[in-house]
DNA sequence: AAGATGTCCATTAACGTTTCCGTTAACCTT
DNA sequence: AAGGTTAACGGAAACGTTAATGGACATCTT
């Protein structure tokens, strides 16, 4: 083995140097390194030795530009970074090193324009799929058009829209608000309002389809006053919404809001005019975040494991880039988590 | 112009493509796409039409391989996604699309052995430069040291270490805890308890000589039952914590945390013992995060902007990245922010 | 013993860019 | 008009890797 100088020098070195060192082609150095056929034992753990003595890292863009086989990233594109919720979703799809795929990440701002742009920054990255978690607006259906057209593998999260054929993964919000209006009945709620988001989030409407369908399947009749939203789902149209419904001539005894993060403001506002939860008002969250453990009493809340769902989209996302005949959609049930305000 | 059966294909346009289709090389193409020289300006907007029409996108590892020019990618290490002020960090790196810079990030869960892993596929990535949250752990030192060894442009972001002489940004917590005992303090206080973190924990560390500082300045004599670790620094330790304080022979009248969430388990002990915030306690949280607006009365915290932290880290990533010879070292001030807690 | 098979390695060519170095022709000089 | 400058382009090499092909040699067949 010879130590040549370039050896010995600050740059990065190459299958060539160490080809170099031990005088044989960069070929069978590769082999070596990527345990292939057509190569000696005792050339291998030479090969190896020396790679481990220049710590040798492979040059993940060469080999991803010459194998074709596209490079071993994943791109995931997400309305809102801080959000708790999208925040474990990322946790879930990044956690587990094991997978070797490296991610990109790029946050949308909800808005369909940004979130075009990011898709075609990943796309001249070559990155092996994309997970995305389209934006609220129509327009995204473009962007996944889009993304149908140039080939990348791609699996949508949490959201996905009427026509979509392809790979996704959410959950039933249909069933988790049925559940959720379904245990405050058997608690003997009768007045349930709702605090409901933006109109034009798919999500947010399924949840009110949950909460008519569960009151119908009761024989509880639906009663408008009872419905008001919240689109930003903030702590502070909570507290509004909570106050406007407490004064109505014939008060709720309960209230499910489509984010914990509401449920704050009802909280807050309820606590402020001397009642007690639950027993003076029920409540019930959605998404069961770090928050509904931090508000006394605990927040029941339904859950939607954000984590999970990360784990699984990866996964499955995986799987999608390795077999191009391979589809996967699913929508996961979530369950109730029964906590203190109900 | 000539379309051939290539340019109909699925497969990605190259560069080669373009100059097939006008009878040019593939070097005039490069250039006219790059804004260089050498090139008239018939041709120039000859060829960006091609490319348009073809729906070009330059191939961004082949791009890198070639200018050996570090891709246009930074990657951050972050010890845990979720966690709000961590997110908010995530937020302000990746929110500025305008840098061209695309961003791979990586969750070392307080893990020194997982952070170096992502360093190492970081490098083999041929990442630009590293932003890099550390680990509370000595080990992330070593970690440091690998990266200046690679030669990989990196800024620490939020901790950093006592030899440590490279590019940093990080929040002055010495002076952030200062100013909210001074403010307790004018506030009347004086039992004024602290709940802190981790001892390992440099950051944790100095919230706590700020107390003592706070405390000295004042000519307070520091009693050490007032002194208690929260070392997962959760809400289930705030409340055993305020607990064992309050059961004390003389009870603190104030309490410091050194996390928001601790104080939320402070807020649920005192409110389940009849105690009014601020009156009976006043209580002082740290960093500002969402759920201290969440919190009934809001909690004042001493803001930790992770937006800022982090849209300031990314422009002087940039600038670290293209220009060797610069540095960056700062220590941003904390305000507090006040609300009804104190 | 002659062919067949297998082992282990080298040579060469790609992947899509960018860059260095030419080349050509037109346009200035004086 | 001879030489010099400039503008606009092409050819070829290079970045670091992997894949296809081929060749030398040894070992197994029958």
């Amino acid at each position: 083995m010879l130590i040549t100088f370039e050896l010995i020098m600050k740059k990065r070195p190459t299958l060539k140097d160490i080809a170099n060192a031990l005088n044989v082609s960069t070929t069978t150095v590769s082999r070596a390194l990527n345990n292939k056929e057509d190569i000696s034992k005792e050339m291998r753990s030479k090969v190896r030795e020396v790679a481990k003595m220049l710590d040798y890292r492979p040059n993940a863009l060469a080999r991803s530009l010459r194998s074709k086989s596209s490079s071993k990233v994943i791109g995931i594109i997400i309305p809102e970074v801080e959000h708790y919720f999208f925040s474990t979703i990322i946790k879930g799809i990044i956690s587990s090193i094991d997978g070797d795929y490296l991610v990109m990440i790029g946050e949308s701002r909800h808005d369909p324009e940004v979130e075009r742009n990011i898709i075609k920054r990943f796309v001249e990255h070559f990155v092996g799929g994309i997970i995305l978690v389209p934006t609220k607006q129509k327009a995204s259906k473009q962007n996944v058009h889009y993304l149908k057209d140039v080939e990348v593998p791609h699996i949508l999260l949490d959201r996905t829209y009427e026509t979509y054929e392809g790979n996704f993964l959410r959950y039933n919000s249909l069933h988790g608000a049925e559940v959720a209006i379904d245990h405050l009945i058997s608690k003997g709620k009768q007045r349930i309002a709702i605090l409901k988001g933006s109109d034009n989030c798919s999500i947010s409407a399924e949840r009110l389809k949950g909460y008519k369908n569960s009151l119908k399947a009761n024989n509880i009749e639906i009663d408008y006053d009872l419905i008001i939203s919240c689109p930003n789902a903030s702590t502070e149209e909570g507290i509004v919404a909570c106050k406007r419904l407490l004064s109505l001539s014939q008060p709720p005894d309960a209230i499910f809001t489509i984010t914990d993060h509401i449920a704050a403001g009802v909280y807050q506002y309820a606590s402020s005019i001397g009642l007690i939860i639950p027993d003076d008002l029920a409540v019930v969250g959605y998404s069961n975040s770090d928050l509904s453990d931090m508000l006394d009493p605990k927040l029941t809340s339904v859950a939607q494991d954000g984590f999970e769902l990360g784990r699984i989209a990866k996964e499955q996302m995986i799987k999608i880039i390795n077999d191009p005949e391979y589809t996967y959609k699913n929508i996961l049930a979530s369950s109730l988590i029964k906590k203190q305000s109900s």
